[in-house]
DNA sequence: CTTGACCTTCCCATGATTGGAAGGATTACA
DNA sequence: TGTAATCCTTCCAATCATGGGAAGGTCAAG
């Protein structure tokens, strides 16, 4: 099969295959003589995987790491397991933002009459100088005090 | 004072500086003779409007609107309020979708000894070929019923 | 044999941000 | 005054996962 079938079967584009083997994610195919990709059944297989664990929003490194304990008979579920929870860590801290960001802006809407006139809550809060912004960088050098990812 | 300074005084690194004066956020500032950027207290509020509204994650474009309806004292305050609440719109979309992989996930896990053994019903769930990929592109322009998909 | 749909590789763009190199300017201190 | 440290400048690259598109080769049906 070719890649555009591969990628209709697999729910993962032509495009993104072809890059998913150049950066080793997958292993590169058999080729035809004249240079076209062959799938089996097992490689599109292999794609769904890769496809699902996509829409749960693990990242091209963890899915090589969950990739690879699929294929290890061997694996602990513990390691299996540490992965996701890991990811559900990191998917429920960015929740947390997001709301925090959605429940201060639908508060400042609250507030705005939304007319013809001026007056605006939410550009005067924008404005506010009170608003202290955190230091730009921790001031680095300090001990180990465990990296705050993002911004 | 220099763009460090503005920077510290903002909370918008002077990288992000040059950056949205590049793009026109931000107006070129005046230079002194060696062209080091000078930066007033009027641009240091500005750039701090600018820092909360990124801190509400609206992305550069609204942020643009934001500062000309800021500035522009006959504004609607609708017009406002309509861009933060399709902001808020697309925060709350992006929510659900991270609420709904990260309930995934934990019902998964839960379901998942996380000992040695290598059963594991995450990888399972990923391996899983039941589950159908919804169809990648709406296959626009083929007739009806292309070439049958050798499946 | 032509046509059109497929495939190939290669480069570019996204969005917001950071990192770094090369080199000039300013400041601080001995 | 010399010099080192710390600023500033511009320019280029990388991030992450993905899509767009060009230039050109291949394949199957008519």
């Amino acid at each position: 099969m070719n890649i555009g079938q591969a990628a209709a079967a697999s729910g993962v584009s032509a495009k993104m295959i072809r890059y998913y083997e150049s950066i080793g994610l997958i292993p590169r195919t058999v080729r035809t003589e004249s240079g076209y990709r062959v799938y089996s059944d097992r490689d599109v297989h292999t794609l769904r995987f890769i496809r699902r664990a996509r829409d749960l929003g693990f990242s091209v490194e963890q899915i090589a790491d969950l990739v690879s304990l699929w294929h290890d008979r061997e694996r602990a579920s513990k390691d299996v397991k540490t992965i996701a929870l890991e990811h559900v860590g990191v998917l429920e801290r960015k929740i947390r933002e997001l709301q925090e960001m959605a429940s201060t802006l639908k508060h400042l809407a609250t507030n705005c009459h939304g007319d013809a006139r001026p007056h605006c809550p939410i550009i005067e809060e924008l404005a506010n100088d009170e608003a202290v912004p955190p230091p730009l960088k921790p001031d680095a050098k300090f001990g180990p005090l465990g990296k705050s990812p993002a911004r």
